[in-house]
DNA sequence: GATGAATGAGTATTCATTCAT
DNA sequence: TATGAATGAATACTCATTCAT
């Protein structure tokens, strides 16, 4: 077997799981019901992973680690720092419907999975948060932005995105993507404070 | 025995749990565990609560409803829609602590739980929000706030205070909490924009 | 439930494991077999026991204590040292049949049971050897026995004598009992050579 | 591929099984890793035999045969029957390093091996003390020895030799084995018993 | 012949729940 | 009412064996 059809197995496999926990969740899902949905024994499962968590935790870190590397491409195709904040909420907008399922996934009872995951989970969103503190520091610096507190904002920002694409993905309604990425842009640029 | 002892019992069992299961996650809180933290025998649980389900959802639910119903009174104590925005942030970090065992079941994968809690859970989700609408919608007819969509704003104000108050409980420093809450504040009501 | 009834249950799933394991041996014997052979459900085993090694190791270490203890109480309920030798004999005839389940499971592959298990079945039968050299030393101090190498002595002594009462635990005819005896002491004391 | 390389590749098997189910024992020793011993790949093992258990059935049968051939061979090569026991010690101590690890694995759970094999185990066995018991019987016609049981003598001293070639094995102390064969001897012929 | 990827039967162990006391 | 001993359903994981290449 090459090295290259083993790693496609490996990505099936890797699907399957996904498919499986996210509609499952952790302690739910089956080893048997992976094997299963991906077409092959329960054995085999065993010959690319060593345990059903080295499974899970490599399902989540590799899409999370996709899931960045896309959003990132996208925010520094654009130049302008506002522009970039407006690219990170349209790339996690576009993004999300594929990552559905891990979104539901990261949320899971995290103390569960194990310390290692949890710990890379935790740092993978201060990396997160980091980019988006640099996109603000810089738009400080250049007078696209306010002094604001870089840190604070950058998780504000975070947290917000993410309710509201929670939201649309609940809503799963294509037709007010755009539109609500305007809002948000504006209620983040503008501020929701009257001003006279 | 009276009604009243029972409610006490019952309460106290409730307490147990979620200490129980915030310290272990539900798949890994043990109903014998719970008992022993209660003081009481493992039967015992089963004359209160028909399954260690229907003891977790109990105490979920009850615990939200109370952090829910001292949040509107905080906020529901001061007057201006601003303000009332503040101390939405406010009473959010105030009681945090005492309910970050609860933050983390919250967050502990719903799909596992039962659909009737997920559905709950969603549904007080929502009720917030609307409570935040609200205040907004109130603001914007007053001409507090400008012209943002509530919903949007609602949403998103929830989670970037999800999100920053999150990261106050990691940090544990008291010492910034009313300087999170003026910042936070700053960036909602004058945005982030540069205005000239 | 009192002490006594608890070491009554799990003296009866001891009883159930020997027969257990010494009818399928460690690797074959199922823990849910042993299980419904002492009457009791799957689990009940292991309110008893850790694990399925542990149920093993404490029977075979029980059953081997015992069986030391009977035999060296009748081994010191006799004086003269020859005779001493010739009640280890028939001590061991007489208690082999109750322990041949106990004969077979030793003789296990004792390198699978565990390092633990090990060591403790090696220093038994050094003490086993130790009270028989202990006999021999005396033997040859006030004049019963010859001026032979005690420790080499025991060693032969005691297989010679496990081979033995293997053979008669085979041939299952007690007849011969009292006369191997005799026959074993003989060759023992006499030697095989002729003398003139 | 010709007889006698098949014959050759059997053998080079049947020494890699050898080597790995003396140091795992028959339940912990994986095929896979006899055969990575053998530096053949897992499926090979099955063209040469049909089965774990068969390959380790024949593995175990084609050394006793050996060790026993070689055994005989050595008793018969001297003359006097007294002599002949003197060199069945001997050999055996000669021997007993070359295959110490068949040692460790005939005292395996034979129950667990399979019927077949066992029974022919018992039969090797009763054919090496029929070959003592032999020896005996004509020492005893030509007035070497005394007239003592044949059949309980030859299973006592089997016992016994088993017994300290284990020690020796178990000391690893090549230093003592010509005393020891000395004081076998010296045991057996003249007995322990003092003589006035 | 030789290989090793794929397989799934087989099993120790956990823990929510019951029920006799 | 309160208890905790007893239970057995449920599940991750192993490894002998097969068979397509």
């Amino acid at each position: 077997m090459f090295d290259a059809e083993k790693q496609d197995k490996k990505s099936m496999l890797l699907n399957a799981a996904a498919a499986v926990f996210s509609r499952d969740g952790y302690y739910k899902a089956k080893v048997e019901d992976i094997a299963k949905h991906a077409g092959v024994g329960k054995g085999t499962i065993y010959e690319y992973f060593t345990s059903k968590k080295a499974l899970f935790q490599e399902m989540v870190r590799g899409s999370l680690e996709e899931y960045e590397i896309l959003i990132r491409q996208e925010v520094d195709s654009v130049k302008g720092w506002d522009k970039k904040l407006g690219k990170l909420i349209e790339a996690n907008i576009k993004f999300a419907a594929n990552y559905r399922d891990l979104a539901k996934i990261v949320s899971s009872d995290p103390g569960s999975i194990g310390e290692a995951s949890k710990k890379w989970l935790i740092n993978e969103r201060i990396s997160m948060i980091k980019f988006i503190e640099d996109i603000i520091l810089c738009g400080i610096e250049d007078s696209t932005f306010r002094e604001v507190d870089p840190n604070i904002t950058a998780i504000a920002f975070l947290g917000a995105l993410g309710s509201v694409v929670g939201k649309l993905l609940f809503d799963d309604d294509p037709f007010q993507q755009s539109e609500v990425k305007q809002k948000l842009m504006d209620i983040f640029i503008g501020g929701i404070g009257k001003r006279y």
